[in-house]
RNA sequence: GCUCCUGUAGUUCAAUGGAUAGAACAUUGGUCUCCGGAACCGAAGAUCUGGGUUCGACUCCCAGCGGGAGCGCCA
């Protein structure tokens, strides 16, 4: 007989078996079953206490009766606990059990696959052209990109869509600025992107002072809008340049998109979005402007989502729409989500209840609609960090210091190594902090940016991570063997670090859903982190490389699992690991 | 003005209403002939204030104080 992956759900369903043959219970009765802290035992269950008030009986009796009725199992001790809390501790045999099961990767992977699958456009990164990523745009495309592999890592189809800002306002200003200035794009000088950033910000200094200066960039959009050859043709130019910058940085942190279609693929989608909400009455006009109310909702009754400017442009509402429009159709989108900052949650809201409203009349199936947002990253000053007036940290100089300062490190450590080698694990340890400080606590939180937070690498970041799998991987070396051998003569975990790893890696599942069910990446991190100290820890106690053959093909065999999990979470974190570091 | 988010050791963070609030950094005391010190073991240190709900509250509710955000043509 085999384990089950997640024993939670294996013990909440054994509860409720068992429950249901005793009359002091109802259908009523949840067994919340959970981990639990190693003092009481591996799993505890709760349901009791709140189903025993509701029934007004005693707790303590009520859990005592129950235990009593679960059948006897080889494979854990139950017992009855403070108030009425249930206990389960597993045994020795069936820790060893499970994580010769569940502990190579391949069986992690097939064991989490969900029952359903479904089709999910993940629209993340999604940076302005025309502007260069600074240290504030990394938060979409590495939490965007880590929930894509978390998603995909179950089994789910996921389309990964870079939705650009590559057709909005600031294009008007950049015109104006390039004209004004009689700029070449086809000689910018060695740092485009940069010199493009520029231009923009004169632009928008000009339209500030001068009222003239507005009328002419907002007469330039319109013309790029209504089709101008030449300022279409300017506009590919700044696109192209603005791609190979962006393409630089996601090649550096491993993000590849399956599309890139950016508001200016859906300007001629826009008159769809138009004419479906004009039809319906969702509608109406207002001050000029076409407008969407809704009067059931507290706020967005009186706040008026813009769906056409009173010039007649359209905005971000109404690609928005277009999109979400297109990629149900084209796509069969059954899951949409969307990451972004935080200041848009508005802006989603109303989205989200105008789109219903537009598929209903439609009688179109909405996808499932999530907008996973994200605190904003703020200067010293406490503000978010801009790029109109001042000049961040541009993103690209982050993600170089960081493979600068690894690579300092890993020469330190390795005196010969050659400059190739020192540049491929710089790259994967640096880059690896960057993107484990973001991930590491929780997306919704606002935090101040700051090279020590980014480019630490001790504690818990992620080379102390990658360290705890390039310890194993050195182990299997001086042993001449493979994580991936067979340890069938491994005896059950008996010692204090044998037992305490061994129970944390049974806890991988409950660690992965929850980071699913919240599209939250931190409860990963702060799992593997857990895991990797509980590691470092029996490392440090437990000899492996011993003569006993069962206690050393057990140590081999909690080394495998865990180098295992360690690969395949960071995996879904969009970190790499490395054999030697 | 309306609405939303937020307040946890010195600092940065964690904790599906559950048992003694868990880490990291910094401070400090140890471990080193060790299978890799990017490590391990220890010490000290925290839930903004006041009410309420609950068997049980960092978590939920109310009020206050502090920090931040959004609110008609930016995205």
């Amino acid at each position: 007989m085999s384990t089950s992956f997640d024993l939670v759900p294996a013990l909440d369903n054994l509860l409720v078996q068992t429950a249901s043959t005793l009359d002091e219970f109802t259908d009523l009765f949840e067994p919340q079953t959970r981990s639990a802290d190693e003092r009481f035992g591996d799993f505890q269950a709760n349901g009791v206490l709140p189903f025993a008030k509701r029934m007004g009986k005693n707790p303590r009796e009520l859990a005592q009766k129950l235990i009593d009725a679960l059948p006897g199992s080889d494979n854990w001790t139950v017992e009855l606990a403070g108030p009425g809390f249930i206990n389960f501790t597993l045994s020795p045999e069936f820790l060893l059990k499970w994580i010769g099961e569940h502990g190579p990767a391949e069986n992690l992977k097939s064991a989490a696959q969900t029952a359903e699958h479904s089709k999910v456009v993940v629209d993340y990164s999604s940076p302005n052209t025309a502007k260069q990523m600074h240290v504030g745009h990394i938060r979409s495309t590495i939490i965007g990109e880590s929930i894509a592999r978390i998603l995909a890592f179950q089994g789910h189809e996921i389309i990964r869509d870079n939705h650009l800002g590559d057709w909005g306002t600031q294009f008007g200003i950049l015109l104006l600025a390039i004209k004004e200035e009689a700029v070449s794009l086809d000689n910018l000088g060695d740092d485009p992107i940069a010199r493009l950033e520029d231009l923009y910000r004169q632009g928008n200094a000009r339209i500030k002072e001068d009222e003239a200066a507005l009328a002419q960039a907002r007469q330039e959009l319109v013309k790029l809008q209504d089709g101008d050859p030449g300022n279409l043709q300017l506009w590919e130019k700044i696109r192209d340049i603005s791609m190979s910058s962006f393409l630089n940085i996601y090649e550096l942190l491993d993000v590849r998109f399956d599309h890139a279609l950016g508001e200016s693929f859906y300007r001629d989608k826009v008159d769809d979005v138009y004419h479906g909400l004009t039809r319906h009455h969702i509608c109406q006009e207002d001050d000029g402007a076409l407008v969407v109310f809704h009067p059931e909702h507290k706020r967005f009754a009186k706040q008026p989502f813009i769906i056409r400017k009173s010039d007649g442009a359209s905005n971000y509402a109404t690609t928005d729409l277009a999109t979400l429009s297109y990629r149900q159709k084209e796509w069969q989108a059954e899951q949409i989500i969307y990451v972004t900052d935080g200041r848009q949650r508005d802006h989603f809201e109303q989205l989200f209840l105008t789109a219903g409203k537009w598929f209903e009349a439609e009688e179109k199936t909405l996808p499932k609609l999530d907008h996973v947002w994200f605190g904003t990253i703020l200067g010293d000053d406490n503000k978010a960090i801009k790029t109109r007036d001042g000049k961040p940290v541009k993103l690209i100089d982050l993600l170089e210091e960081a493979i600068k300062r690894a690579a300092e490190m890993v020469r330190q450590k390795n005196a010969d190594l050659p400059q190739e080698e020192v540049k491929r694990r710089a790259e994967i340890i640096g880059l690896g902090a960057v993107k484990y400080a973001d991930l590491s606590q929780d997306r919704t939180l606002d935090y101040v940016f700051s090279w020590e937070k980014m480019l630490a690498m001790q504690g818990n970041t992620a080379p102390y991570l990658q360290y705890a799998v390039a310890r194993i991987h050195s182990i299997f070396r001086k042993m001449n063997r493979q994580p991936t051998d067979s340890f069938a003569n491994a005896r059950p975990p008996e010692s204090d670090p044998e037992r305490k790893l061994s129970r944390k890696l049974l806890f991988f599942p409950l660690a992965l859903k929850q980071a699913t069910r919240e599209l939250k990446p931190h409860f990963l991190c702060t799992y593997l982190y857990e895991l990797a100290t509980e590691f470092s820890s029996f490392y440090n106690q437990e000899k492996v490389m011993v003569d006993e053959e069962e206690a050393r093909e057990l140590r081999l065999l909690l080394c495998a699992s865990t180098q295992s999990v360690l690969l395949t979470g960071l995996g879904l974190l969009g970190i790499e690991t490395l054999e030697e570091m």
